[in-house]
DNA sequence: GTGAAAGCGCTAACAC
DNA sequence: GTGTTAGCGCTTTCAC
């Protein structure tokens, strides 16, 4: 049988089609009987909105694309980072009956613009949310707002800008473990930088500068090593960091996914965590809890900040509401078994 | 400025709208130099066919939907099941052109198939990606069928069916596995099986017997633990089977996130792997190259799976190709370092 | 090979 | 409060 349209409906409530759309669409204006009258109708057709014809006609439509680095470039997916993006997100479109598009992209590809331009006019998404790092790079968020499709940066690493973003802490969170890892005695604590390219992981680097300062240690250069984010190279990192002669006795990775790195690295010299060595890493993606030790992390708000996104995106469908907005959400410390008092000696 | 139409391309390539639509969907009938007229006139407008007009008048779209447990029931969010088939599923929308819809659902609740109408009508999607165990739950399967729109199944457990499916060989791979710990002169093996709803898994079950039979060792009821897919459960049922008095040597969990759940009670209770316990598992999620030792698993071709399904739907677009076919694709063993010789004495 | 006209099912603007 | 009338930008007949 065929699906029956507006018109079914207005007829068989004995009303126009235009009555129809604004119970729809809980417009005002619509006297109670009359809404009764045609909400019956509607269960009675089993009637449904077309979308596609909602979308052509009103220029929007009730979905939300999630856009991030495309994690199968990663030697291996940080899945856990992509998840709580998602688990977000999908949180705030099932409130709101909303569905979410993904698309992973490659940032490396020329290509990109393309291809984020191709998504937004085959989907026509009401808003985008943009991660990071994605969300820092200037091509990237022009070639979006080019469409005028509404935007949300997640931790665009600089100040804020002009733009709907949401933040975290992430400078603060790593000077708060850095010297958290002070606290516990260590004197030599070695930091594992995150991809460059990635201003919010930046920020990390920052923090544990400061935290260093606060805590009355000194910084120095050979404690401090170059990853891009990946398992792999935390690995590398930390392979390197533990064969220095005055080897550190804590490491602090600027992602989860190095920290793991930095864990196996350490297990396979025969360095034992926490005893001989302390480890932190950031995001508290869901390994940190199922690897042993668990894994001492900051907690960054993933999953509400994307959540936070999402609401924002498909709340301000009505057109636009304060144009540039911060939202801040903090981040928190999770302190676990990796992490402990530093060694008698080193 | 405002977007063209394909109204504009027609008058500025001096040709009707209909010729215009026939160079975009590559159709036939159309003279060459007709074409090329039509396609230059397109990139000088920066034309771009709005989706929502086509999917209206078309009763299509270049969406298709994949739908899964939501994993964030669990306890621990089983993310590199699900990153896989993104992945998968993602791989063959870029090739296509299609974009790629999520929605995790949750079969425990009532208004699952609500739920999923609404996803439909709402994205109209070209298709739809049934993981298991929603796949092989004939409830959710009907609703989607009499939505009318194109369903593949992934792992629906039983035979086949008379629908479209992509399976692999749970069974055959899982008596391989067995037989392998076995013939590591392992005699308790024991088994942890999985969420009794998802019958993809429970076919594991069978393949562990017959892997048994095969490998000359008899079966054991009190070998065998009731896991429900989790971490947390893999954990608990190890906990149990750990503290047997004649404990097995080998633990075979039906998944990927049980047998990590082994692997920290065994890491618990003092027992070292692969040296005292040989623990395997099945999917090969990132995890599995994650943890120390690294898992000894089955790799369950998700993302070949996933891929496959989505350029069936993608192809079918044109109607209905062969309506009833099961394609199979088969798993192989991962020999990794949490399996090992028999220890001498239990 | 190509084009004209008729919708697809809805929302928007304005009339009543 | 409610209805009327145009479109939204495309695909589909079917005629030429």
């Amino acid at each position: 049988m065929k699906r029956s349209t507006i018109f079914d409906v207005a007829k068989l409530a004995g009303v126009s089609i235009k009555t129809v759309s604004r119970v729809v669409n809980h417009e005002p204006n619509v006297r109670e009987a009359t809404k009764i009258k045609v909400e019956k109708a509607i269960t009675q057709l089993q009637y449904r909105p077309d979308q596609s014809a909602r979308n052509l006609a009103s220029h929007r439509s009730h979905m939300i694309g999630l856009v991030y680095d495309d994690p199968s470039a990663y030697e291996i997916p940080s899945s856990g980072y992509v998840m709580r993006l998602q688990q977000g997100a999908l949180a705030a479109c099932r409130a709101a009956n909303f569905e979410l598009l993904i698309h992973p992209c490659n940032y490396r590809k020329r290509q990109v613009n393309a291809e984020l331009t191709s998504l937004i006019e085959h989907a026509r998404p009401a808003g985008i949310i943009l991660a990071a790092p994605l969300s820092n790079m200037p091509k990237i968020v022009r070639a979006i707002e080019a469409t005028g499709t509404p935007l949300v940066q997640l931790s665009p690493g600089n100040g804020g800008g002009k733009r709907l973003s949401v933040v975290t802490g992430d400078r603060d969170a790593s000077a708060e473990m850095t010297r958290y890892l002070a606290s516990l005695g260590h004197k030599t604590i070695a930091f594992i930088k995150g991809h460059p390219s990635h201003k919010a992981v930046a920020n990390r680097f920052l923090g544990y500068c400061e935290g260093l300062e606060e805590g009355n240690l000194k910084f120095s250069d050979r404690l401090v090593a170059d990853g891009d984010n990946s398992f792999g190279s935390g690995e590398a990192c930390a392979e390197k960091l533990l064969k220095l002669k005055n080897r550190p006795t804590a490491i602090f990775a600027a992602n989860d996914d190095m920290a793991v790195g930095v864990m196996r690295a350490a297990s396979r010299l025969g360095i034992k965590v926490p005893a001989q060595l302390s480890v932190a890493g950031f995001d508290d993606i869901a390994l940190a809890r199922q690897i042993n030790p668990t894994l001492t992390t900051v907690r960054q708000p993933l999953t509400d900040m994307a959540e936070l996104a999402a609401e924002a995106l498909i709340k301000g469908k009505n057109g636009s509401e304060s144009k540039s907005s911060v939202q801040h959400i903090p981040a928190a410390l999770k302190l676990r078994d990796s992490t402990g008092p530093a060694p008698a000696q080193a």
